[in-house]
DNA sequence: TGTATATTTCGTCATATGGCGAAATAAGGA
DNA sequence: TCCTTATTTCGCCATATGACGAAATATACA
């Protein structure tokens, strides 16, 4: 029940499941996912480390930059379970179709350029 | 966004999963459902009017109890399709087989004796 | 009509959650 | 080695959540 509850916690944030929606197919750096939801990096990296606990995305680091993606092989089989509902569910939602428009133009942009003083000014693609 | 996140709020909580578990194929006593979760009546009415406005269960009144039951032709589809999913990933819970084998007593006592002073002293049937 | 009682509503409290900024950490490049 | 910077951790604050008991509500029954 634990891991399970775990997952259903994970999800009960709509930046949460925003994050999670972004990241269909690809992987994505934090700074793009800052970019996306708008948020305090320190935000994001909260809910990114709530998401890897609840085994819905897996990182890995390179250089200064960490990525996320969907977990695969890490993943409970109650988080791979969520991730196909989620995915069945919202991929018709109207603020998800509205983030696949913003990150179209955010992974377009260069991180180096991207990252440039976010944690001072936030919204360098606004 | 807001129908999918009310559900899944909705079930961020073992108490509310439980209780959701616990309805599956029937219909169940306010009081029966406060016996089960061990918790005050008021809370316990506080969670199913929860699950009530995510629409995973509809009720009833007769005389003076009060029925819940698994949302049907209520349900929307988020809450239909959350209701499966819990179902298929929760039937053989190690909690949700200790609460079948309580809802097994539950049932079997005649409701004008379990909510006898349940709101003084819970826990009748224990 | 009046009483008993199952349920809900309301008020309160303790804790959990989500947000931010500052400081710490880690990794590349000078 | 030292500096820059992307990310994380920490401390704090405001709000949300879940618990309870008391009071209100509603309904059966005397």
């Amino acid at each position: 029940m634990r891991d399970f509850m775990d997952v259903i916690k994970a999800l009960a944030d709509e930046n949460r499941v925003r994050a999670l929606m972004a990241l269909r197919g690809r992987e994505l750096c934090v700074c793009q996912i800052i970019e996306l939801l708008g948020l305090a990096p320190s935000t994001v990296s909260k809910h990114m480390s709530i998401l890897k606990q609840a085994r819905l995305v897996e990182s890995r680091k390179q250089g200064r930059w960490a990525y996320y993606r969907l977990a695969a092989e890490d993943a409970t089989p109650d988080a791979r379970e969520a991730l196909v509902w989620l995915q069945e569910r919202l991929s018709t939602n109207p603020v998800v179709r509205t983030d696949r428009k913003k990150l179209q133009a955010i992974v377009r942009t260069d991180p180096e350029i991207l990252c440039r003083g976010q944690c001072q000014a936030r919204g360098a693609l606004s």
